[in-house]
RNA sequence: GCCCGGGUGGUGAAAUAGGUAGACACAAGGGAUUUAAAAUCCCUCGACUUAACGGUCGUGCCGGUUCGAGUCCGGCCCCGGGCACCA
């Protein structure tokens, strides 16, 4: 390797070199040794959308500097990679380019797996999978047909988007301001029956195994536990007039039971629709209502309507009429669909009732005593008021004296109730994972025996836009089930199905026997360290906890949960230039089209179209994305600068949980100190001379200590923000420092000379798993003949971080007013004597009487005077 | 709207457990080297003030706790992520 040598440094010689040793000494395919300690790194695997994006980059760059710093601590590191390949812009592809989303989805995963080789990604590739292959999503369909079996999977009608133009289910993304992307129709919600799966049934130990996660960060458990939504309430049946079935409802307030004043069901329940049958002025609203998006984003913030249904239902505890409303905030999918309504205490309430005058009854005097019921309702908790035979109780004794109440009378069950909803599976779409269900003529449906899986997506399909394939060929779905005729299920699964379980199959990846092999997915599961995009935080990484779960309740796993660590990483923005025509469109431009000027304060003055050399708008650090065209692509990146250099301004330029700003001068600065560690190693490696033995480190002089203890410090720290922070960007820094000092360190004698090569070891040692072509090749020029990928971690001699000295911060009243140097071991009484001697502190102490003195160890000293 | 984050020089950031605010870089300015350029090296670089030493202010805004607050507490403003069919 040493032959790659130039004399300037030439990633484009080196890279390709190293990575093709890699390749075929095949260093990174891995298997089980049970006398190993194992360490399994995972990076979200890609849609493969095209190529990589530098937001990929990120991801894998941090995966890969753990993945090999793990391995340089002596441990058997599995590192796979896939892809996720069934999904929505596959679909849309094929429409615009007349091809087939198989293929568009092969050659894009051709072309993204030489750009990850080319970053020089560690990675075992013997494990490769794809989910769009029948030898994984047979086993997704496998384990289906199990879950099935086992009572966890149900059926049931929900709401979808409809396109009535297109004649198509719409995702949210496709539905614009309540109208279809393409067709541009209004959107209707379409009840269609759909398959769940009851994550319902694992709410309470997928909330309480959180607490086990202590490699999460808190923010994701946080909000997971906000997801799943634990609640303690009471299901109370409310009578209706004329009616044989009550309304049920749930609350987690039956405190405020006496302020009931109306009820508010969905548009699609009964007693709605009930209602409406001879009431056309409330049919039309129900009508109205309809259209409405079913995201809940849009559910808050949309201007609450409703209407009387002129149904009335008896309140259970002083047996008044109360109204019941259809209102369009309550969803029929949620619950049951109804709510009871106590506007002076519930906000949502309350202003219904403001807009349509319905009554506001009090029943909680707020302990704070605070909040004025004109204004908006009080839902702060306190005593019981206008509550009948429960006036002048505390919120929560009201609470268990209703629920007891209405429990006895066999109307009301307390209720430990989930926020958190089943797992709606269905998608209308053609490239995903066929359901392996069989449709039967007496309408019921029974899964796909076993030995008729899989169920094969046809790829040779040409993508018209209207209707799936496989739902527009009517010979698909035909078959036959037990002699008699059956239909094939044409609905697919949710993509989020096979992303749930990926990270396990990945274990024995080319095991045709079964969906994991339970011996090697116990020695490497559970995954140690998980690294991905923090928009995962609540649905990718709950929906893999479950089947993690589920996995294990089918014998198929041991561990309880998936992934040990994890670690989220913020997204990567760039500048945005455009131009905006008369009309006000705007017209974006890439980054690397613009010349940037910039004034005496370093701001950007100016910014030039290179082609026509007019003036553009900055349009500011904005998320790379196609339409702000301020994508910056990786490739051109790579070729320009190389892989080490892009990988390490990666790890440079932002914590990891942090938003990253792609810098092109950056990307410069990081080259310039690869460059600078090159040439101190190559020149010092081209002189060899005679190198003094460690024996001789109690011999230094000082300054020679000085060198040797900032070569400890910092693999010290470096080592820490490696393994425990998980804060790169600090270790680079600290690195960096290390490299300034060593450039002013003297190489004239023998031990200096010994010093110098064990600093020059412990940096290259140290960039391994950020810049691992450029460790490789300076390593064997340093004079090693082992592989660096393998090498030990460096050490920290704690000899050599000894000091005598040091400076101590003086304060007067917190303000920082001296310094002194006293010995390490120096008491408080030797700071303080120090202390006073400086003039500078006594100068601020003229005049002012000592009061309280405060020693921080080693570090602060402060005088409190006056 | 709800849940979760974030806001520090011209810029990206650092300050890990309440103890020196701005490490390390980038940009900018000045200089060295060079026929010239590139590359490289050296110096300056939060604001105000001072001849200088120094002083005062300064971590989104307002208030609090503390000997001491970027860090803790209360209230607000702005930006980002998620909200169940984008992945």
């Amino acid at each position: 390797m040493s032959n790659l040598l130039q004399d300037q440094y030439d990633p484009a010689t080196i890279e390709p070199a190293v990575q093709q040793r890699w390749e075929r000494e095949q260093v990174f395919a891995v298997q089980e040794r049970p006398d190993q300690e194992k360490f399994y790194c995972l990076s979200m695997f890609p849609y493969p959308s095209g190529k990589l994006h530098m937001g990929h980059v990120r991801n894998y760059s941090l995966g890969d500097v753990i993945a090999r710093y793990q391995r340089m601590q002596g441990k058997n590191v599995l590192q796979p990679m896939g892809w996720d390949a069934f999904g929505l812009p596959a679909e849309n592809a094929a429409i615009a380019n007349h091809t087939a989303p198989a293929q568009w989805t092969y050659q894009n995963i051709d072309y993204m797996r030489k750009q990850l080789k080319s970053l020089g990604f560690g990675y075992d590739w013997s494990r490769e999978l794809a989910t769009c292959k029948p030898d994984y999503y047979r086993w997704e369909q496998w384990f289906f047909t199990k879950l099935f079996d086992k009572g966890l999977v149900y059926k049931k009608n929900a709401t979808v988007n409809w396109d009535p133009i297109d004649q198509t289910v719409l995702a949210n993304e496709q539905v614009i301001d309540g109208r279809g992307w393409r067709s541009g129709a209004k959107v209707e919600q379409k009840e269609i029956p759909q398959w769940f799966i009851k994550i319902t049934a694992y709410a309470e130990e997928l909330l309480n195994d959180l607490d086990q996660l202590e490699g999460w960060p808190e923010q994701v458990k946080t909000m997971q536990r906000n997801w799943i939504g634990r609640s303690e309430g009471v299901e109370i049946d409310f009578s209706v007039v004329d009616q044989q079935q009550p309304l049920t409802v749930y609350t987690t307030r039956p405190d405020t039971l006496y302020g009931v004043t109306y009820m508010a069901v969905a548009a699609q329940h009964p007693l709605a629709q009930q209602a409406a049958a001879n009431n056309p002025a409330l049919a039309a609203f129900i009508e109205s209502i309809k259209g409405v998006k079913m995201a809940e984003a849009d559910l808050a913030t949309i201007e609450k309507r409703g209407m009387d249904t002129g149904i009335r239902a008896i309140h259970p505890l002083t047996g008044e009429q109360i109204p019941v409303w259809v209102a369009n905030f309550v969803l029929m999918d949620y619950g049951s669909g109804a709510v009871m309504a106590v506007p002076a205490h519930d906000q949502r309430d309350w202003e219904f009732a403001t807009t349509y005058q319905l009554a506001i009854t009090p029943v909680i005097a707020p302990h704070s005593g605070e909040g004025d019921i004109s204004q908006g309702a009080i839902t702060e908790k306190g005593i019981t008021i206008n509550s009948g035979a429960y006036t002048g109780l505390s919120s929560d004794d009201a609470f268990n004296a209703i629920a007891a109440a209405l429990e006895k009378r066999g109307i009301g069950r307390r209720q430990v109730n989930y926020r958190l909803r089943d797992w709606g599976v269905s998608r209308q779409r053609y490239w995903g994972a066929p359901i392996p269900m069989l449709n039967l003529a007496d309408g019921t449906s029974v899964p796909v025996p076993e030995h008729e899986l899989p169920v094969r997506l046809p790829e040779d399909v040409v993508m018209t836009g209207a209707a799936s394939p496989i739902k527009a060929d009517p010979t698909w779905r035909k078959t036959s089930y037990n002699g008699q005729p059956a239909e094939r299920e044409t609905d697919t699964f949710d993509t989020f199905m096979e992303s749930s379980w990926y990270y396990a199959r990945y274990c024995s990846a080319n095991f045709d026997d079964g969906m994991l092999n339970p011996e090697q997915a116990n020695y490497w599961l559970p995954v140690d360290q998980y690294i991905g995009g923090i928009e995962h935080a609540i649905l990718h990484l709950l929906y893999a906890r479950f089947f993690h779960k589920l996995l294990r309740d089918t014998g198929l796993v041991a561990s309880d949960e998936p992934f040990k660590r994890l670690l989220t990483q913020g997204m990567v923005l760039a500048d945005s230039y455009f131009r905006e025509d008369a009309n006000g469109a705007m017209t974006w431009y890439s980054p690397l089209d613009v010349d940037i000027q910039r004034d005496s304060q370093g701001r950007i003055a100016q910014a030039i179209l290179r082609s026509d050399g007019q003036p553009v708008q900055h349009g500011g650090m904005t998320k790379m994305s196609k339409s702000k065209n301020n994508g910056i692509d990786p490739q051109v990146m790579i070729d320009k600068y190389g892989a080490d250099t892009v990988r390490l301004f990666m790890m440079f330029a932002a914590p990891p949980e942090a938003t990253l700003e792609w810098s092109d001068s950056g990307v410069e600065g990081a080259q310039r100190f690869l460059r600078r560690v090159y040439r101190l190693a190559y020149d010092f490696s081209q002189h060899p001379q005679h190198t003094e033995q460690s024996q001789h480190w109690s011999q230094l002089s000082a300054e020679q200590a000085d060198v040797r203890r900032a070569v400890h410090r910092t693999i010290a720290k470096v080592s820490d923000d490696f393994g425990r922070r998980q804060q790169f960007n600090t270790a680079i820094a600290a690195i960096m420092e290390l490299l300034n000092t060593l450039q002013k360190a003297p190489l004239d004698s023998p031990l200096d000379r010994a010093i110098m090569q064990e600093a020059l070891d412990a940096i290259v040692l140290m960039l391994a798993p950020i810049t691992p072509h450029l460790s490789e090749v300076l390593w064997q020029q340093l004079g090693h003949h082992n592989d660096i990928i393998s090498a030990p971690w460096p050490q920290v001699d704690n000899a050599a971080l000894v000091e005598s000295s040091i400076t101590v911060v003086v304060q007067v009243n917190g303000k920082l007013r001296g310094k002194v140097v006293v010995a390490a071991d120096a008491d408080q009484a030797t700071v303080a004597a120090a202390a006073m001697a400086d003039d500078s502190i006594t100068r601020h102490l003229d005049g002012l009487t000592i009061r309280k003195q405060i020693y921080v160890a080693g570090k602060l000293f402060n005088i409190v005077a006056n």
